[in-house]
DNA sequence: TATGAATGAGTATTCATTCAT
DNA sequence: TATGAATGAATACTCATTCAT
């Protein structure tokens, strides 16, 4: 029963995750979750609130492994480029795993009527943003990273690549493979940014860089697990 | 008379804009949209026929310099990447120029119920994407950008820099200078990826390169006069 | 069209009248106003912007000649005793004539979770008593009211009397004559509380007095008149 | 454990007088109960079978002492104006020592979509109305009241005065002390409905009179300790 | 041309109550 | 004995849209 509980709780949140993705936030409705969970509208209200506490929760969800990830960082000890790459590579991974959980991504705008959740939603991007720049930094002050950019810059360029690429495997129907593609876009950037004594300008091939990862006890295999018990 | 009435419908279209602005597309209402225009709800559909026609005429007006920024770029005989400059700054002075503009940029997501809309909204960014890749391919041709990369990851990382950098400038509360920082990282960008043996053209600066646009004969003059005209 | 529109209004108003009589402020909701109206429930907020504004209403269509009788008291340079039985029997006739009215004068402690309407009612029997308490005062003042009495105890037993007589009478079905009933025991209040030297504790019958009273050009019928226009 | 069932029981019933008076009848609800005892709303239907119960318990409780009252007045052998005063005192104190119940009071117009609630608050408010009468017409025949005034005029004045106070008394939350108004204006009605031939009898200090009570024996320190067992 | 009045379907949320455990 | 989960009906209110005037 507690565990029938626990279940109903985690399967609004994934329904609702659904439903964003295929209706969008305005399409996120208390009786479309109901009628898709088998339930009555009413019987939801055992398990949240109200419906901001539903949008909460499922941007908790979203944003569940970015401490994890971050943390695997430090305790791997990678270099700032194997951290970005880490980083980009595992976000893109969860997105091309779990499609619809992506559309969250692009949820911001469409909470300015939830003030809470809109907040919530952009510091959760902030986040991300601040934690690649940091990276960058980083990169910078280790010298591998090229020192006549602006972090802040290819903070941008490598978040703003991955999240438009994203954008646009939403909109084709996911008709190409994403993680492939935002890696060999940010490893082109990385690649172009690395300082110029160390053979610069040479635009290695994306995938060829992938033994850089902590293979299997990466974090993202954690996810995994745990987003299959649904 | 018939002045009147188009300015009207002009100015429910600016009124919509400055609503998704301000409360997002789910604030979007006929309602709304009635009381700031300060006339009934029903006189909107004189005007327009249903809601998704307003939508589609504010994404009409959201791209309505689109086949204008093309046609000025090959009639003044740009270099690809004066071309891409003057895309991106361009897009980015309109943003700056009239900020609420910009939320409809970020509104494809939230246009999924209304599916004309968000085709239409998706085709947008497409054909403004498949543009700049098309200049980078051009500027590859002609040896000005570095052929070891691929069009569309370049063109990925310009236009997600634009976007994201937007995105940011937004969620701050339009706190920092767009254009600036959009056009700076973009320059870095267009350098990073120059050919090597021509590479030591320095746009660290960004607003040096300037004088490359078409001066006051750019659209956005032509924007600012239509916009004011309401 | 404007004369209809009055007209929606006014009879939102005296059906919740109706149904504050009949199913008591709980039984007061949208729908059961739209059903009896014979409309819709969203028609309903055409004319009212919430259910709130419908009670307010129904309190300010409740007290509305409570200054009116005031100043007629006024005018008429009626004696504290004369205006006092004036009141008395124009509430008294009010109810009578209409008696759905007088469920309003018991909703003040059933308005707790709507603030706004409590505090209104509350306001509304407050200076009804404060009015007669002055009156009570100016008789005294001018040696038509005994003075060992506190002005507020003999404001009290009057308004007192009245509103349980009229509690009563409600809960008997309007089973007796209710003007009578409250005036022959308002009169007795006054008679029972005149000074000494003037032949006291002579109680009246109290429809004998009734020639003090403005007779036709009173307030009362001026409010028939509007009432009975609906 | 048979204790604590009856307890809580009490506790129910407790809890929704203070929610009555809070809330009033309209905040009554299942869930405001259980929550405030906290327990789970199921666990209220241990105890009552329905809602309709526990309104129909809270108004036994409010009218407990009614019968005990009159028992007293006749066993301790009051005259009718002892007895008047001991009913009009015993109530005053039951709503100034536990303030709450006093909503109970107001409640029978909220009532109205509970017809058993209704009519048994009806019963009661009628009941202790005509006890006053009885004692009124007791009083009249013994040559303690005046006969020129009939006894429901009379029974209608005690009656409306105290609940008219009592009314008063809650609106200004309780700012001012309700026994001594009280009996002060019952006190002077029925020094002034005295026959004249007697009426030197002073009562204008109310407290002066409180010897007449049948001191630690009344029912308001049963009433305390049960009150306090919860 | 513009609007007041209307509506049916839908919005989030609350209600008293039931029942298996 | 007590509760977590559920529900159907109701709550106030909003939506895009229509239509007579």
């Amino acid at each position: 029963m507690h565990n029938n509980f626990l279940k109903r709780k985690d399967g609004i949140i994934l329904t609702s995750i659904e439903i964003i993705d295929q209706l969008g936030v305005q399409g996120l409705t208390i009786r479309e979750i109901a009628s898709r969970q088998g339930i009555s509208e009413a019987a939801i209200y055992r398990h949240f609130s109200n419906k901001t506490e539903i949008l909460l929760a499922t941007i908790d969800f979203f944003s569940f492994y970015d401490t994890l990830l971050s943390r695997t960082i430090k305790s791997q000890n990678m270099t700032a480029r194997e951290g970005i790459r880490f980083l980009i590579q595992s976000y893109s991974q969860y997105y091309e795993n779990y499609p619809a959980i992506s559309a969250v991504a692009f949820a911001q705008e469409a909470f300015l009527l939830e003030p809470e959740a809109r907040q919530k939603m952009v510091a959760v991007v902030d986040n991300r943003f601040q934690f690649i720049k940091k990276l960058v930094i980083e990169g910078q002050n280790a010298g591998e990273i090229n020192t006549n950019i602006s972090s802040e810059s290819l903070a941008d360029m490598i978040f703003g690549s991955m999240h438009f690429i994203t954008l646009r495997w939403r909109a084709h129907n996911y008709g190409f493979p994403l993680t492939e593609h935002v890696l060999a876009t940010v490893s082109s950037l990385l690649e172009a940014y690395s300082p110029p004594q160390k053979g610069n300008r040479v635009v290695s091939t994306a995938q060829g860089n992938d033994d850089c990862l902590p293979a299997k006890t990466g974090p993202f295999f954690e996810k995994e697990e745990i987003l299959h018990t649904r």
